[in-house]
DNA sequence: TGGGCGGTT
DNA sequence: AACCGCC
């Protein structure tokens, strides 16, 4: 059997840690840059508000009924995820981490009756150990774990847990009500197209033939099907692979059109990418840069330019990938527009043990690469430990208009000595 | 009216 | 290079 552990209303959980009078409060954590809401506490859904509201439509019920809203603080919501992650692990046969606020939980070798009580202890001891409330769903797969843990969420009298047992009235009752949509792996899409064919329900879809799916669909949609039927197909322990392309894009804070602003964007996205090239151990051989206006003035005019260039070697030294982006944006960056977002997107990707054996990278010395490979760790150690962009490439730019909003962002509590809270005795 | 993938045209 | 789908 596997669990999900799914951390509940995740960020606003964390910020409530550290703000208990907002505990029976409508609260809500905003995406970068303050744009829409996307955490949400059970008051403020019990307001009518959802996921994905644009911020400024909740301007007056901030100022007359009490809700608050979070910028988000991705280094606390980090911290406490991994505080989590080490209750479970200390706790479980074996974890997969999945999500900032879900993690995989090994439930194999319980007897039925174990099995709960176990899941109940793991819960308790999360929330005691760190203070966040979870939700557990165990099940023979991940994709009806996921369906039980909605249930564990959804139904009161669960107290926080859900296990489905193999064959169980029931799991066939749960599944006879439960939506399509609401499937792990089933989007707006498929959920309109299987729709159409008369199904509607997770039971519905239970009872498709999986490899005739497969065919008119795709093999996603067939292991899907199989993980209703209680057949495992969807291995996560891989999932955490080497990534074939790596991106780091933000929108402005406003719309600007300095190109010394943009460039600096540029140069911090291109530094950020390269840091998460490195820390999955591979090198790059292409360099995306893109910009973009922002779709919504349709006032403004209009440019999404992006382009690539290839690398004469491959490397994940941060010097040559910032050097290449400025080098495409300088080709793609045209005044006369209010640029909204900017990007820089890694490609051609491969892992450092085989590119360095390339005959390609001959031109490169042994010596340079042991430099580089030095001043990289020594960078990506200052950052990792003193807080990203201690040591950077080229000047600051704080202040710019194209750093992000985010005017109600908590304080690192967690994460740094001088914004940990303080207590007056 | 977000970000980060993978994928297709 | 531009766009789409999904989470």
């Amino acid at each position: 059997m596997i669990g999900i552990v799914d951390c509940n209303s995740f960020y606003v959980s964390c910020e409530r840690l550290f703000r208990p009078d907002l505990n029976d409060r409508p609260v809500g954590v905003l995406s970068n840059n303050d744009g829409c809401v996307i955490a949400l506490s059970n008051e403020l859904k019990a307001l009518g508000i959802t996921m994905g509201t644009p911020a400024h439509f909740l301007r007056d019920q901030v100022m007359h009924e009490g809700v608050t809203l979070f910028s988000s603080n991705y280094e606390l919501y980090g911290d406490i995820s991994q505080r989590v992650q080490a209750v479970l692990e200390e706790f479980s046969a074996g974890i997969d981490p999945y999500s900032i606020d879900e993690c995989w939980v090994d439930f194999s070798g319980f007897s039925a009756d174990q099995l709960e009580q176990h899941a109940h202890e793991l819960r308790r001891r999360v929330k005691q150990y760190t203070g966040i409330p979870v939700s557990i769903g165990v099940a023979p797969t991940r994709t009806l774990a996921k369906v039980a843990n909605r249930a564990a969420k959804k139904n009161a009298s669960y107290e926080g847990v859900c296990v489905l047992y193999p064959n169980s009235p029931r799991a066939v009752e749960l599944l006879q009500h439960f939506d399509l949509g609401d499937i792990w792996g089933i989007g707006r899409r498929l959920d309109e197209k299987l729709r159409q064919l008369g199904i509607n329900t997770a039971w519905d879809l239970r009872r498709q033939n999986a490899k005739e799916l497969r065919r008119r669909f795709s093999v996603t949609l067939e292991r899907t099907v199989l993980e209703l039927q209680e057949t495992p197909a969807i291995e996560m322990m891989g999932m955490d692979f080497a990534r074939e392309r790596i991106m780091t894009s933000r929108s402005f804070g406003q719309l600007t059109e300095d190109k010394s602003e943009v460039r600096g964007a540029i140069r911090q996205h291109a530094q950020r990418s390269a840091e998460k090239l490195r820390k999955q151990g591979s090198l790059c051989r292409a360099v995306l840069v893109f910009l973009r206006t922002n779709p919504h003035r349709h006032d403004l005019d209009q440019y999404n330019p992006s382009q690539i260039i290839e690398l004469d070697h491959a490397t994940d030294d941060s010097r040559d990938i910032v050097a290449a982006s400025m080098r495409v944006l300088e080709r793609i960056y045209t005044t006369g527009f209010q640029y909204k977002k900017a990007g820089v997107m890694l490609m051609d990707i491969g892992d450092r043990s085989v590119e360095q054996l390339s005959l390609l990278d001959s031109a490169r010395s042994d010596i340079e690469r042991a430099r580089s490979g030095r001043l990289m760790g020594v960078m990506d150690e200052l950052n990792e430990k003193m807080g990203r962009n201690t040591v950077r490439l080229g000047s600051a730019a704080t202040g710019a208009a194209w750093q992000l909003r985010c005017a109600n962002r908590s304080p690192r509590f967690t994460t740094r000595w001088d914004e940990i809270p303080m207590a007056k005795l």
